[in-house]
DNA sequence: TGTACATCAGTGAACGCGCGTTCACTGATGTAC
DNA sequence: TGTACATCAGTGAACGCGCGTTCACTGATGTAC
């Protein structure tokens, strides 16, 4: 087990195509193993088919591609959740798209989900030295959505109804992935709850 | 930095102290460092102040002692939560107890608590070769307290209830330490809130 | 149209590291006689 | 009470591995003249 494939080398001034697979094998990496630290530069070279060196023409370091994988996978759980919010006018149902978008998101790539929400480690490094980091503040991001989408549907104490959502969409996305055995009950029928009980500000 | 401690070799027959002492390491470890990884035997064999092989008189391999860690915080888990309970007579109150105690376990050891359930690699992997692994069985005898607990509490629709009420607890528990510059509110309040909310059948 | 050359994309060999694990061992200690 | 010995607790050196990273390099390709 050399290389997966034979690379082509790409044309002068397209150089730039290589980063690109780079992410894409490290995402593809990190949601086939579950294990960040399984993301090695080695394998990744393995699995584009070209030579490990070759990936420091686009990264200076492996966290660097890591962080490059994190910010790809923001950016697309961001634009899942803006595209279903615009679909609906409805408050409510904006909220239930909302849900139903996160959870999907969480579902189709459950390990970019749980590293990019749940990677304790680099947060509490980079915390350390830079507060209110990348990560934190697109998470705080996807999150201020549900905040918006729920105080529009519920008039009290918004925040910390948000707060319940999101902690209870995430603990399900979580969950629903560590402890698979478990008779979880359907996405619909989860959000259905939820966002019934906890709007209601009764 | 060769050893952090001279280790004093126990008398004949309480040999087996080393492993509670290899265990316990072994927790600080990745309590300390948030990663599972990083929990290796030299630098358990280190804290100790022993020898890296002499772990092998009480552990077949490494895997073998993460899931000695893993028990441990399950069985304390366990206990914690089952003194929460003891402690009222009042369902509600129990209920109460029982989501302070989990939260304030999350609480104190973060990392052990993250591992154990969101170890979604080793999970992964032994459900393959064994499902209804240990993990999983403990993870469910947990949560079947909370089902017993909210079941007492409110007559309609226990499972997916009390599901919702763990799935927030996790996930308060699980965000509270990966994101730790967000706004959290108190635990007593989130707990108020999704016990209020969802015990009651409206 | 031909050719020299700078530049760009990517390489192969090597480094030092910490790791899990194996092996043959050492030396203290309790026990049998 | 003394002593030989089995056993138990733990050791030091070594192995092969995959890793991140550095280095001097190669060879294709577009461009200037």
């Amino acid at each position: 087990v050399t290389a997966e494939v034979q690379h082509r080398r790409n044309k002068r001034g397209e150089g730039a195509r290589l980063r690109e697979e780079i992410v894409a094998a490290a995402a593809a990496l990190l949601e086939q193993t579950g294990d960040e630290d399984a993301v090695t530069l080695r394998r990744i070279a393995r699995q584009i088919g070209i030579a490990a060196p070759s990936i420091y023409r686009h990264f200076p370091d492996r966290d660097a591609i890591i962080k490059a994988v994190m910010a790809t996978a923001f950016a697309e759980l961001d634009a899942i959740l803006d595209a279903a919010q615009r679909a609906h006018d409805d408050p409510m149902q904006q909220l239930h798209a909302l849900c139903q978008a996160y959870l999907t998101y969480a579902a189709d790539k459950p390990h970019c989900y749980l590293v990019a929400f749940g990677r304790h480690r680099t947060t509490a490094r980079s915390a350390a030295n830079d507060p209110g980091s990348m990560e934190d503040s697109t998470a705080a991001q996807a999150f201020n959505r549900l905040v918006a989408a729920i105080t529009r549907c519920s008039p009290g104490l918004p925040h910390q109804t948000a707060v319940a959502v999101w902690v209870a969409l995430h603990g399900y996305a979580s969950l629903t992935t560590s402890v698979p055995a478990f008779p979880w009950p359907e996405r619909r029928q989860i959000i259905e709850l939820l966002v019934d009980r906890m709007h209601r500000v009764t």
